[in-house]
DNA sequence: ACATATAATTGCAAATTGCAAGTTATAGTT
DNA sequence: AACTATAACTTGCAATTTGCAATTATATGT
């Protein structure tokens, strides 16, 4: 376990495991394509079609039948841009802002348990690290897509 | 950016897309699913279809037809357990191998060039506190999934 | 006005998945 | 030994998801 790649890999795969977990939570059973699309519209001011589908790394044209089962779901909205016609913005249904809460705050009641297995200086270590690390990745060159953050 | 979750999503899909495009290097042209897969047998010593399954989140069935076109591609190699012949023990064929490993490669060294815009101590934290994370997530009981690490 | 470029959608064929049923092998019971 | 239950893996089939090429509608540049 020296190996820089297969720490992250084994974090990354577990936490990718608990969100698809945390997919039926609250009654309601949304995929995990559907709950990644959820909190990227949701933590972004009025996104275009293209810009999430981007930050997801999702064709455009799948993402574009995404959307639409999650508008049928009433869990999103599809809002025509004033501003530039053949743009529509995307944001989140009352509805689909409850079910997202819902999950990031399951995520978080999860994160937390793991974090009582440390002392509080570790979680904040933890912490630190993570944000450092995604600053990092930020300005690399190489992971083309554009996740901000 | 307070939330811990906000922190761990962006990462992992951060990483996820380097995992993505890591799948087309060296001339060989593999799904996400098919280098995870790679990955982990990589990983496990003669591991049988289910325990790789499962450490994958995979329904055994799926993950029967993915280890089936591995093994036609010629990368993965199926071999009867002789104590119990009703499992199968999984394993990397050399061209496997070097898939695996080329993969490995890029992806230690994009870790590489996102660990040159901190200092050397700052690595070091990063990887202590992944490495850390990673026990923790493997005490806690929610995450069902036995990814051993 | 015309050509070109961009955002999003649609059609269609191919790949991926999930469930139920099937196969083969082990384990336990009488 | 015969009988039942269970476990590991596979297959058939229907449904969902995807990827590519073509299409629509709007915007931009000359």
């Amino acid at each position: 376990m020296e190996n820089p790649r297969e720490l992250f890999q084994i974090m990354t795969r577990r936490f990718g495991l608990l969100n698809k977990y945390c997919c039926s939570v609250g009654g309601c059973d949304i995929s995990l394509a559907q709950s990644h699309l959820l909190y990227e519209i949701d933590r972004r001011h009025k996104p275009s079609m293209q810009e999430v589908a981007e930050a997801l790394g999702t064709e455009v044209t799948t993402f574009s039948r995404q959307v639409q089962s999650l508008i049928q779901m009433n869990l999103v909205k599809k809002t025509p841009d004033p501003n530039d016609r053949r743009v529509y913005t995307l944001s989140l249904t009352a509805e689909g802002k409850m079910i997202a809460g819902m999950i990031d705050q399951q995520m978080n009641d999860y994160l937390d348990e793991v974090f009582s297995y440390m002392t509080e200086f570790e979680k904040e270590t933890v912490l630190r690290s993570v944000k450092l690390f995604n600053e990092a990745m930020g300005k690399s060159s190489r992971c083309s897509a554009p996740v901000t953050g």
